[in-house]
DNA sequence: TGTACATCAGTGAACGCGCGTTCACTGATGTAC
DNA sequence: TGTACATCAGTGAACGCGCGTTCACTGATGTAC
């Protein structure tokens, strides 16, 4: 019997997968308090509080606020990568609207991190901005080489293809900022928003149907 | 001879003349400091030192720093209104393209004013959020009666009519925002985003020309 | 026009507070034998 | 398995600093007579 060892009351784990899990609280903390406020206006202090651990512990993860904005663009972008792959590997992602319904349910089950990544976008953090405009440009220009396999588009210009899909990237990112501004999922609002971006997006393409490629 | 009053050093003008410079300087500042910065991290006291008064001066002109913010957006709304009157007494300004270029000019002119409002709609402040999306809301509209006189929509549905609108505002407003952030006015930068918006709202006005409206 | 008083934009000292950061520490966990 | 030592996540006191806000003040401008 080592029944003494029961009224030890530490956290179960290696001690590697306790400070992990503390890492996770800073960073969830953080997030958690990013929902109504921006990143520049939350303090070291509040982080670590909100982990439940003393500020000067917050060190032992971060070298500073900054350092923990950094790891948070990271996460972020990981996630939104993934999320791309995912889609990309989707058979049923072909279509601009298919495509959407995914991106939708993506941003309701990562809502904090899709909120931090469109606050900061133009916010405070520099490197915020550069990641996010980077990871974008990637994203459009993959966008763009789809469009150019699809029929009737195979003779397009690649400026013409580039600004097709930096505009339908833009439609969806729009929907997806006014997504995170609609706090109840499943409501009429949201719907609305939905239908409303599904309709845009099918009217874009009924231009590039239209749209002569290269006018002289 | 009054020669011992040039002596004086002190600001010329009328008491409340002096009073509204200062305030200007304050709002002015402000807005300066907002340059790379977001309202939320802004401090009373920077705020004064930028107008060049010592900082229990502020309270002079101000309650608060959210009393600035609402005057801040309440200045830079009223630019926005007075552009959208003066855009709509402009013949020229019939197409959405042409529009879009009023607008240009208008971002480069009020270049902080924009920023304030694009970096800080969806940042911290609530009340520049909401007076944002009514001021939003409002020009969409106005937008969707203009585009119920077109030749070729007047049998369109009023949702689709909005949703139209709505899409050119959002490509609008995406491009603007773009325009922001790019620090040379006139360079090839920004000849390519403006090239690619004006095609991007060509792209949209094909696609309304084969809209199908209230289909079964 | 001159005088006496009221107004009020801006001053400067002072306050208590939360901040980021330093430092020496504690005690459970990990490791070598 | 047991012992002796090393590691290191988290602690708690302490610091100097910029913050928002109070208060009594100054002295030029404005007003009433």
């Amino acid at each position: 019997m080592r029944a003494h060892k029961l009224d030890v009351v530490t956290e179960p784990g290696t001690r590697a997968e306790r400070k992990e899990r503390t890492r996770q609280a800073l960073i969830e903390g953080t997030l958690d308090l990013l929902r109504e406020r921006s990143f520049a206006s939350v303090s070291l202090r509040e982080v670590a509080r909100s982990a439940g651990i003393v500020p000067t512990a917050f060190y032992r993860h971060f070298a500073s606020m900054e350092d923990l904005g950094v790891a948070l663009v990271e996460d972020s972008m990981r996630m939104l990568r993934q999320m791309l792959r995912d889609a990309r590997r989707t058979p049923s992602a072909r279509t601009a609207t298919e495509s959407f319904g995914i991106l939708v349910r993506q941003v309701r089950t990562h809502e904090d991190q899709f909120r931090f990544l469109s606050r900061e976008r133009y916010g405070g953090v520099t490197e915020v901005r550069r990641a996010f405009a980077t990871e974008l440009r990637l994203f459009v220009s993959e966008l763009t080489i789809d469009l150019s396999r699809m029929p009737g588009l195979e003779q397009w210009d690649v400026a013409d293809l580039e600004m097709t899909a930096d505009l339908l990237v833009s439609t969806m990112l729009t929907a997806v900022v006014g997504l995170l501004e609609i706090d109840r999922p499943g409501s009429q609002n949201e719907k609305d928003l939905i239908d409303r971006t599904e309709k845009q997006i099918r009217m874009i393409m009924l231009g590039m149907s239209r749209w002569e490629p290269r006018r002289a």
